[in-house]
This record gives C-alpha cells, sequence and structure tokens, in this order.
DNA sequence: GCGGAAGAATGAACATTGTTCAAGACTGAA
DNA sequence: TTCAGTCTTGAACAATGTTCATTCTTCCGC
C-alpha cells in the first residue's frame, strides 16, 4: 500500500490488464464489464478511470498481449526449420499457418478478440498496435524473399499480406462452430494445401 | 413468429426491417437502436417487441436480406460465363471471387454485419439462415465438380469451403481500413492469383 | 518532520441502452 | 351496444459505461 505511486500504477495497469485478460478467455468480449474488473482488482468503479481511458484501450491492451504471445509461437514454429532452400521456405511457410491455425484454436477468445475491436469511428490505432501486427507479416514475408527473391518488395510485402489473410479465412471459418465442424486434421491439410499450391503459383 | 401473421404485422415487418437496413447501412450494427427504429416507423417503444422478439432477431432478418442479395450477385457473375472446360471453370471461380469482393465494398456495413452477428450462446441460428449461408457454398462447389469430377464429393465440398474462406479473408483484410490501404486493383489482382493457384494445386 | 499542493480514490449520479409490463385503447363478432 | 381478446403505449426496470464533486494520500520544498 505504501509503495511509490508511480509503481503502484504499474502494478494495477498490471493487474487490470490480467483481469481483463481472464475475462476475455473465459467468456469473449462481451464479458468485460467495469464493475466486474473494478472488484477483481480491489477498486472502486470511478478508479478505472485513472489507470485507462476506456474499456476500448483495455482490450487494446489484452490484444496486445495475445499478439505477443501469436508471435512468439510463429517465431518457435520458424526456428524449428532451416530456411535455405526453397522448399525450406515453402515448408516454413506450411508451418506458420498450421502453427496460427494451432494457436487460434487454443486461445480461441482471446483470438477472436482481435478482430472485434471496433475502435471508436475516427480514431487511429496507437502506434504500437499497429507495430504488432506488422511483426506479424514479417514472419510470412521472410520466408518470401528467400522463395521470390527477384520480386519488387512491395509486391513481396503484398503477396505476404494475401497469403497471411487467405490463411488467415481459412482458420476462421473452420474455428466458426455454427457451421459444420471440420476436424483439425482436415483443417491442417486444406492449409497445406493452399499455401503449396499459392507459393508454386508464385513462382510464375 | 411462425404463426400466420396479419397482413398490418407483414408491413410493419417489412417497414421495420428496411429502417433497420438503413440504419445498418448507414452506420453498422452499433446504429440499431430501438429507440431510434420505433421512431422510424412511427410506433411506440415497446411496440418493436410484438414485431420482433429481440433486436438480434431483427439484425438476423437484414443479414438474411444481404445474404440474397449477396447471392443474386455471385449468380450473376457466375451466369455471365461458360462453363464447358477446365479453363471455364477456372474463370469462373476468379469471376465469383471478383464479385464478391466488389459486393463486399459495395455494401461494406451490410457485409459485414453479416459477421458480426453474436447470436446468444448455445442458440442455434435459424435454418434459414444456414441454408442461406449453404447456398452461398454452392455457387463455388458447382465449378469444382467440373474441374475435379474424380474427386470425392466430401473432398469436393471441402475444397469449395476452403476456397471461399480464403477469398473471404483477402477480401476482409483488403477492407479492413485501418491497416495500409490495398487499391482495388490490386486486390482483384491477388485474388486472382490465388484463386488460379489453388486451382492448379487441386490438379495434383 | 511538516504543510500544502497535486494527484488519486471513492461511490453516487448520470446517460444510454435493451426489455418488460400494467393499463388503456381498439377491434370485431354476437 | 357490449364485451372479450388483442394491440399499443410509455413508464419503469435493469444493466452498463462514464463523469464528477468530495475525500484521502502522497510527495516535495521548507
Amino acid at each position: 500500500m505504501n509503495a511509490p505511486l508511480s509503481e503502484r500504477r504499474q502494478a494495477q495497469l498490471a493487474a487490470l490488464t490480467d483481469a481483463a485478460e481472464r475475462r476475455i478467455a473465459e467468456g469473449g468480449m462481451a464479458s468485460l464489464k467495469a464493475r466486474d474488473l473494478a472488484a477483481d482488482i480491489g477498486i472502486a468503479l470511478g478508479g478505472l478511470y485513472n489507470i485507462v481511458t476506456d474499456l476500448d484501450e483495455l482490450a487494446l491492451r489484452v490484444s496486445s498481449r495475445t499478439l505477443g504471445r501469436l508471435g512468439e509461437a510463429l517465431t518457435a514454429a520458424s526456428d524449428a526449420l532451416p530456411l535455405e532452400s526453397k522448399a525450406d521456405a515453402v515448408n516454413r511457410l506450411v508451418a506458420i499457418a498450421h502453427a496460427y491455425l494451432h494457436f487460434a484454436k487454443g486461445n480461441l477468445r482471446l483470438w477472436r478478440t482481435l478482430f472485434e475491436l471496433r475502435l471508436a469511428e475516427g480514431t487511429a490505432l496507437p502506434a504500437w498496435a499497429a507495430d504488432d501486427q506488422l511483426r506479424l507479416f514479417r514472419h510470412v514475408a521472410e520466408p518470401l524473399t528467400l522463395l521470390v527473391p527477384d520480386m519488387d518488395e512491395a509486391q513481396q510485402t503484398l503477396a505476404a499480406r494475401t497469403l497471411f489473410a487467405a490463411v488467415h479465412g481459412i482458420v476462421t471459418l473452420g474455428l466458426e462452430e455454427r457451421l459444420v465442424a471440420v476436424p483439425l486434421t482436415a483443417l491442417e491439410a486444406q492449409i497445406e494445401w493452399l499455401v503449396r499450391a499459392a507459393c508454386r503459383g508464385l513462382g510464375e
């Protein structure tokens, strides 16, 4: 209780973010309630707004953490494979896509929250949040530079985004349980097919 | 909801759905407010709940309309091309994907609403809504049967879903304005590349 | 140490929503 | 006309995010 205020604030922010993360993991973004969170960390309702300006900011902070963990997962998948030949590059892209699928399945609610963020119309998302996103694309872009070294860089970036988006779409639809459930291994196979086909299509 | 409705009720329901569609097209699902809608069609607040059980039901009805119009757009794109050779099949798939992109861009808020529907946990979506979705997949499945006639039907269905999902992902990310904007023609080119590559990958 | 300014904590109050409900108004058959 | 059933109404309720005056703490210059 008598730690210096600045430290205390940091600790509160961390505790608040923890609580928010737990609540979202438990019940999705819809269960991010100001009163619940205040109770979780033992402060009065109004105190929330000394730590954070918005519940939206809080959701953004949780999303940043999730993106960080996702990045680590993709890094781990990448580092497990060599990257020397073009075949390596394709294999690595497949591994990244599979890692993405498994992360999404294993962190379903937190992962979904990444895309449910609705910032107030007109407010751009903070730089640190945008950075997190770019870091993700770079995981895909790196093998691509080896795969198609002659392609101009803007085109490579665009291709990385497209590939990422395609895989993301497959994962999203595949984990949507209000449609027919697709077995995980079938999803993996579909992703692998698409990534390999897309890579082959890049060559020409 | 399935008892025979009086004519007045039908008219009210239509007017209400119109109003909801207008509001969503204008400001997204967040601007579907009970009081606004009641005012729009000139009834008291409570009267809404004689016409519709929920605002969610209303959003679902608007989504059904949107899916219907989307289906028509895909049909129009399909019918404009012959379907005899395998090359025709690929061209048609590309045309469908492009039509999807243009529909999404031209009906951005209504299209996004399709995926923002959050039915109360545990309630399945009504059969008529599920049917609309299946009809969409069939647009993709039809050319696929010509393209890979030897493939077993379950596999064809799965491939259709995957292709649809991949294109959907590209469109979603491409129309997300809080990232770098991608010119429409670049988006078209990316989609065409991916669809053609995926089709070639199917053959082997 | 101390005293006052700056900042933080509190919880009541406000604003905005979706939804319900008792009471009145209406409609159509007898 | 009368009356039972139905529709409509708008006030009330509940849940929620956010603000604010008041009270309490903390920190820094003396």
